[in-house]
RNA sequence: GGCCUGUUGGUGAAGUGGCUUAACACACUGCCCUCUCAAGGCAGCAUUCACGGAUUCGAAUUCCGUACAGGCUACCA
């Protein structure tokens, strides 16, 4: 076909296209940014759910953005109607709020590069399109899914590469008339590209994350523009991020195989292609076969999204995960820089792993304690009042009800550089500080107190009745450990272990019949903090249950 | 079938030809500390880097095969 015949052939194709590329590169200019700024995105697919490889890609994708001032925006990549989930697109945008994980620009979140949703850049796409039939690099295929599908028999048979390509690409050099004639009995047609690659030819990628990789030359006469005149992954992709001016394209590593076909694209239009950085999916050993696999949403519940969200866990420890398997060396980092945050840690990506990562829930559990080892009493009172807000209303109205009380509690043993790490959840506040809310301790205590031992209730009414609340913890301990000899009880357990038989028992003995019935189990939080919280009063009160229920 | 990519302990991994008798963290086990628990301290946990060959004075690190795993091979993303 000559040129004037290829214009000819646009014409025809896209009679309604009338801007040009010119006109976008225009509306589109470079982006104002510093130097070494990157520009991210994330372009989820509206199918409706969001899960965990998703939620960090898109970390990934913000953390980058916004430690280089960059901009980090959010596409909607739904380009495939069939796939459409009514009220994906409001999910994805409300999870990622859920997250804490902002775009700062893109769907719904404004921007000059718009519009962020796929479905209305047909236009756009469909100009760049005419652009590459006047240049010969596209051309309209009216293969029937039968015509192809018995090409790709016939090249299971003979083993060689699947596809429409090069000697299969029987529509690639129709004749304008053929193709008139085509359009005229109304025969529906794909726009391919008119692969000028050599398979024998290898072209080497450099990726930001897996390195130098080599592939041969695309050479498939890819489908460009769908039958309905939307545009396949691919085209959009490269047209998208060409005008959206993105820097790094961030995305799972199942792209890497399409990886020459973009390469050849962005040469082909004359754009320069924009760095890539393939991350590993995340992985998980399968319980019962014990084969790797992929997070599989209907077996982990930790693949979905609201899973987090629903048991409690903090989403800054969620992002203090994430930023684990993002970066290897930022868990060493983070344990060593007991007063930072991830915004001072720097990522980068050769410290990105490369393989799968394996989901790891005793790590992310750790994480968590940590996290909340580090946050003040009155901190985590907070936060858990939100959670309980949503999901726990009646523990939600006692919180409010004992506030004073609870933040103390929750500040049992924070100060120093070995903080109490208890707590993995806001759910978990419930049961491991059961003791501290009266009301809620009656019920709790005859329910979680299963000991068979029956301690001596006039003995600990003698101790609390002697013992001195209003002082130190170590004093309070002195306190205690005469109470013990006067009592027959050893001021060690060293020494009553030496000589059973000389005492009844050891000072720890006395610490637990009173923790016992203080608190309602075997082990707590510091004993004296907790009686110091209660006072004298409450204490007896919770005496007299104790009386109550082991006369039972 | 073809094309890519990966494979270091129970787990995540460090490691880019000699400083590795393979870091660190999580998990697990034991001991210590200790009024219980949590935390913390110490110690143990891969004689070896999927396997086989090659290059080299020297390889977890380079090359070639094999096995296994994952991905792609759609008018899905």
């Amino acid at each position: 076909m000559t040129e004037k015949e290829r214009i000819e052939l646009a014409e025809l194709l896209f009679p309604n296209i009338k801007k040009t590329r010119e006109y976008y590169e225009e509306k589109y200019p470079e982006r104002n940014l510093p130097d070494g700024a990157m520009v991210t995105r994330y372009g989820p697919s509206p199918t409706g759910s969001v899960h965990l490889g998703n939620l960090f890609s898109a970390f990934c994708d913000m953390v980058y953005a916004k430690q280089s001032n960059g901009v980090f925006f959010l596409r909607i990549e739904d380009t495939d109607q069939k796939r459409a989930v009514e009220g994906g697109i409001e999910n994805i945008t409300g999870v990622l709020k859920g997250f804490d994980i902002t775009p700062n620009e893109g769907y719904t979140f404004g921007g000059e590069y718009g519009p962020y949703k796929q479905s209305e850049r047909t236009e756009i796409y469909q100009t760049y399109i005419k652009d590459l039939i006047i240049k010969g690099y596209a051309y309209p295929c009216f293969m029937t899914e039968e015509e192809q599908n018995n090409i790709k028999e016939e090249q299971a048979i003979n083993k060689t590469k699947i596809g429409i390509y090069g000697m299969y690409a029987v529509d690639r050099d129709l004749s304008l008339e053929e193709i008139k004639e085509k359009l005229e009995n109304k025969e529906e047609y794909v726009i391919r590209l008119k692969s000028p690659g050599n398979p024998n030819k290898q072209i080497e990628v450099v990726d930001c994350i897996k390195g130098k990789m080599k592939f041969p030359e695309h050479d498939m006469d890819t489908v460009l523009l769908k039958k309905d005149g939307t545009p396949t992954y691919h085209f959009a992709h490269v047209i998208d991020d060409h005008l959206m001016h993105t820097t790094h394209v961030i995305r799972g590593d199942e792209w890497v195989s399409s990886l020459p076909l973009h390469i050849e694209l962005f040469e082909i239009l004359g754009f320069t292609p924009p760095k890539y950085a393939h991350i590993a999916p995340i992985t998980i050993k399968d319980q019962e076969t014990g084969a790797i696999r992929k997070l599989s949403k209907r077996k982990d519940p930790w693949a979905g999204a609201k899973f987090y969200e629903e048991s409690g866990i903090p989403i800054e420890a969620l992002h203090l995960y994430l930023a684990t398997i993002a970066n290897t060396n930022f868990e060493e980092w983070y344990l060593n820089n007991q007063d930072k945050t991830i915004n001072d840690f720097t990522f980068s990506f050769d410290k990105q792993a490369i393989g799968g990562t394996s989901f790891d829930e005793a790590k992310l559990n750790n994480l968590c304690k940590t996290y909340f080892s580090r946050k003040s009493g009155e901190e985590v009172y907070n936060e858990t009042l939100i959670y309980t807000e949503k999901f726990d209303k009646d523990y939600n109205k006692l919180l409010k009800e004992n506030k004073d009380d609870m933040i103390q509690f929750l500040s049992i043993e924070k100060d120093g550089p070995r903080p109490r790490k208890d707590i993995a959840k806001y759910s978990d506040v419930k049961e491991e500080f059961s003791y501290a809310i009266d009301s809620m301790f009656e019920k709790e205590f005859y329910s979680k107190y299963e000991g068979d031992k029956v301690y001596d209730v006039d003995l600990i009414t003698e101790y609390i009745n002697n013992i001195n609340l209003d002082t130190t913890n170590e004093e309070w301990f002195n306190q205690t450990k005469e109470f013990a000899v006067k009592h027959g009880y050893a001021e060690k357990p060293k020494d009553y272990k030496k000589n059973p038989d000389s005492y009844k028992g050891h000072v720890g003995d006395i610490c637990e019949a009173a923790r016992v019935m203080i608190t309602g189990r075997t082990k707590s939080p510091d004993l004296f903090s907790i009686m110091k919280i209660l006072g004298k009063d409450r204490i007896k009160e919770r005496i007299e249950l104790y009386k109550k229920y082991s006369n039972r």
